[in-house]
DNA sequence: GTATTATTAGAGTATATACTCTAGCAGTCA
DNA sequence: TGACTGCTAGAGTATATACTCTAATAATAC
């Protein structure tokens, strides 16, 4: 494999464990057994590696979200998408802990985010219609629809961080991948409402896949 | 102003501004005119003063998400919390941006917070309770409750970054207390298919009190 | 083989950052 | 007045971090 791709892989690897904040270049080469001169004779300056690792990221939830507009979508396109974006998310997950920091300290980046963002919430909008098409969720209004998709978009990208902070020092045992996917089961709770009833069942079966195993410490003592 | 309450509230101020990451002891200490001794004489270190500056955030939200268990809940009392939570949030804006690593750096500070979060899960469930009493939504079970709640918490603490991370560089006109408030929109939504018959119309009518004015440049091209 | 280019090592640097240490000052209390 | 305590200044330090520079080595072209 090539050095620069060493580079970014060690880089991403080293990232997720312990956070941009706590990498820096001397650990990712040090990590490699290179010297600094030789990943500064790949890449710039950090950010250009943080960049490349962006549009990778970019690049597979691009592919995993391309929305068919010549045919309605089923349950497995739903699952799909879901299954994939949270892959995606756990594969890159330095970069939504460190997001704001990231996009102020590259300009480009931002732009890009920016882009890839409203991109994302497109896609969302597009698998609701597709959802609505196939009978499966009920038409809601254009406005509905935009304000749910967007509420949609925050859960995912926000399970992450809540896995993280609410949970107990055990960060082992919180954060595996099979954590990240019980998110599915907090976007499907928001289409509960809006399923058809033909498809009520199946969709709360898939959505009782996910559904968190542990004895919910928290919200122990409820009203 | 005794100088301890000084340094907290300057760091505050600058922490908002500038993010964490970006202030040191020593622009704290610079922005006060006072010297590095004096800071660290009243602080130990840096995450002395942030662990301040939590108490006094939880303390804020503890007090406001009071929710009142002898009656049910009114539409002013869910304003209220929506407003109190959104005000909360702004004030100590600094804070969910880097809070990964500030609950990393911090093990009390980690321990606080993950309690923090469980009683405001608890306090949204009893807003829920209250409000499904006063017959203003349709009481759900508690399983739903409980993920409606957490997914109104995720849609709360994500909502700033969202606004930073997903608008322009304009960042003057994007990060305002009004922007910030549009939050309250997005929770709506979520109530939106439980909301009972009788009290539709005032909910939304409340709900369209904080929709974006802006010609939402993100999702300009919808299928 | 030789010239040229790409890659790498590794010592080094400028700056920043969190924090320390000593000494002086200011208010108070007897 | 004098001692004591709390507060403050400001120089200083150890460490870290992003990044540079030069020289050597490997690969490739001719």
């Amino acid at each position: 494999m090539k050095t620069r791709d060493k580079i970014i892989l060690a880089s991403l690897e080293l990232f997720n464990e312990r956070g941009e904040r706590n990498v820096t270049t001397n650990h990712i080469a040090a990590h490699l057994a290179i010297s600094p001169g030789n990943l500064y004779y790949h890449f710039r300056n950090k950010s250009d590696i943080i960049y490349e690792i962006f549009l990778e990221y970019e690049k597979l939830v691009d592919y995993y979200l391309q929305i068919p507009d010549d045919r309605d979508l089923t349950m497995e396109d739903m699952k799909f998408y879901l299954e994939s974006v949270f892959d995606g998310l756990w594969s890159y997950r330095f970069f939504h802990r460190d997001l704001e920091f990231l996009l102020d300290s590259d300009e480009r980046l931002r732009q890009d985010y920016r882009e890839f963002t409203n991109r994302c919430l497109v896609a969302i909008n597009r698998i609701f219609v597709g959802l609505a098409g196939a009978g499966i969720i009920q038409s809601p209004s254009d406005e509905l629809r935009r304000a749910m998709s967007l509420n949609v978009w925050l859960v995912i990208t926000n399970w992450m961080a809540f896995l993280k902070t609410a949970h107990g020092t055990e960060m082992d045992s919180s954060l595996s991948i099979t954590r990240m996917k019980q998110g599915i089961y907090q976007v499907l709770t928001l289409e509960i409402p809006y399923l058809a009833p033909d498809f009520r069942d199946q969709v709360m079966a898939l959505r009782e896949q996910y559904r968190p195993d542990l004895p919910d410490t928290h919200l122990g003592e409820l009203p």
